[in-house]
DNA sequence: TCTAAATCTGCAACCGATTGCATTGTTTTT
DNA sequence: AAAAACAATGCAATCGGTTGCAGATTTAGA
């Protein structure tokens, strides 16, 4: 097993200081042209590899951004890996990524693992069940930028790219009132995310311009799990009457009620008109196919990451830039179209 | 801004050496009880974080690993990557994760990503294209241990986990052929990668095993994507007389696969019974549900992490653990079922 | 030819934690 | 009471790269 080489060792062999070898491998414009390519020749030759400890040591910077997410298998939030990825190898940043599993204990212990990383900035979706962000405080202290992204704390003072989740629960409500739905489930998770309030207060609001009075009997707080799915439908079956419609803020947990009804014997959307949330691949394969909420992760990601770069290049301040609104769009299928 | 606190800070304040504060931070046998309470109680009221790049630079170790997978958005890498967490997290080290998108381009950047942050330990799963492993192989020269699990390459020296594929093929087909089928398909990825070669090679055998001549019109390579289900399924639509049986070896292509065959009036599985692979969600999900292929991420996971670990604290040696073949086996659901 | 400016390169301190060895003080043994 | 054993702590070098400043060399300008 050979040592690392150093640039102490490629000192010794080119017979320069460590001053020189370390500006020639960074091209510093102050080092003759010709002896950086020697030094870079050489390096290569020996094999020689950046040890980035030392570097982060003496320059108390990673060029690393640390990633917290809840999950990662969704399409959403790998498209949104995909967006900060572009930008940040751009930039020559590295990713660190971590998910929490939807637990805020987990969360919170990435959160400390890469503030013992010491990455440059944080990026971070919350997990379900994270009412504070106390976990995050140490960030601020040192005054690392974090930008949240989709599942936020409202009320924080922390940067945040999201999209608009009420005028998407509006929407989505609103269609189905205009296919003649007015008995319409809401199947959700807890109220105390932001992203599942909004799109439950957008729900309230287009039934109320509607003129159809709400029922909490048919607000339905899950997980959105499979099981979920499953229950919702069975609550969904009790109901009498049936309801005519089901807005379920998740498209698997809506694939798998879906399901659940068709095996009960209901038509959809014949009997029961159904929204999901989302745009997952799952979307288009259920039968009927699923009329969504789309949103572009992409953009999210790429948004974020660029935020968050800026600030680090100290070009922007985004505890200035507080909250950024990214487009939503209804895509309509069949699973709700019960007229023409 | 207050700047970091470091254990020279705590050295002064308390009146005592750096070296008993690094002895005392991590509860060396050598330090007064006293003392050492004494000094974590004024680590923690002074804001003290362990600096990992000063000791990574002195101790040469990271206790960090890196994982390298094809793609995050399948519950087969999810579940592999909670096993390795358990394990890893047990025994603690950190994970760095990162992500090829399926291109050999990037997973040789990650790999080279990997190495420059010094990680003590890898563990990978190889992308679509990757043909060779010379972007490993700086770590071989290291000494750093990798393992590969399930998209491996199987004439390499390396240690890898995974599954019999050529036996799930073989049950696959034998169970189409015990169905009734005589025309079989097989729509599969790149005979290059291991995974995909062996399960073919099953498919094969059983083909011959049972009296059935293979037919290299059946089979058709793609790349497993939704764009893939439906040419599978039109392809399938154009051959004459028509397949009464297909082994699609991923379970999303498989369902775009069949929604398309039913949207063009074919039933399933009276007039082709499908069988899928790797148990995903959607395989549930889709009608009629899937027959597949299951095999435990979560246990491929932990032996990965449990052998890698057990290596790098010197209890055994991977290179001459060469292969470990985790269980695999067939789930019958609908999908194929003609009999009884 | 002499000075001023520009171009290269080196010196040496620094980033923060670790650890073998030495030192000091305390307790036990004889 | 002196010697030996032990416990607790400190000294100082080390890991590898970076950078402000100074010094050396070359080039340009007068």
């Amino acid at each position: 097993m050979h040592k690392d080489v150093t640039i102490y060792d490629l000192a010794r062999v080119l017979n320069l200081s460590t001053a020189t070898i370390s500006r020639g491998l960074k091209n510093s414009k102050s080092i003759n042209k010709d002896t950086a390519k020697r030094i870079i020749a050489k390096a290569a030759e020996m094999g020689y590899r950046h040890n980035n400890f030392a570097s982060s040591l003496r320059n108390q910077k990673t060029h690393t951004i640390g990633i917290i997410v809840h999950e990662l298998n969704s399409n959403f939030i790998t498209s949104v890996l995909a967006g900060i990825e572009k930008i940040t190898t751009e930039a020559g940043f590295d990713l660190i990524i971590t998910h929490s599993s939807e637990s805020c204990k987990k969360e919170a212990a990435n959160s400390l693992n890469l503030f013992h990383k010491r990455v440059d900035g944080v990026i971070a979706s919350l997990s379900f069940d994270t009412t504070n962000l106390d976990h995050f405080q140490h960030f601020v202290d040192r005054k690392i930028p974090v930008i949240f992204f989709d599942r936020v704390e409202e009320n924080s003072e922390y940067a945040k790219v999201i999209i608009d989740n009420y005028k998407s629960g509006y929407q989505a409500t609103q269609h189905l009132i205009e296919q003649g739905c007015k008995k319409i489930v809401i199947v959700t998770a807890s109220l105390k995310r932001n992203v599942y309030a909004q799109r439950f207060k957008g729900y309230k609001d287009a039934l109320f311009d509607n003129g159809i009075i709400f029922d909490d009997k048919l607000v339905l707080i899950k997980d959105l799990s499979e099981k979920c799915g499953i229950e919702a439908a069975h609550q969904i079956l009790e109901m009498k009457p049936m309801p005519d419609a089901a807005f379920i803020t998740n498209d698997f947990s809506a694939a798998v009620c879906m399901k659940t009804l068709k095996e009960n014997g209901i038509s959809i959307p014949e009997d029961i008109a159904i929204v999901g949330f989302n745009n997952d691949a799952i979307s288009k394969i259920v039968e009927p196919q699923l009329t969504t909420i789309n949103y572009p992760g992409i953009d999210i990601g790429e948004i974020a990451a660029r935020n968050l770069i800026a600030h680090l290049k100290g070009e922007i301040n985004i505890a200035q830039t507080n909250t950024i609104v990214i487009r939503s769009e209804l895509i309509i299928r069949k699973s709700s179209l019960r007229k023409g």
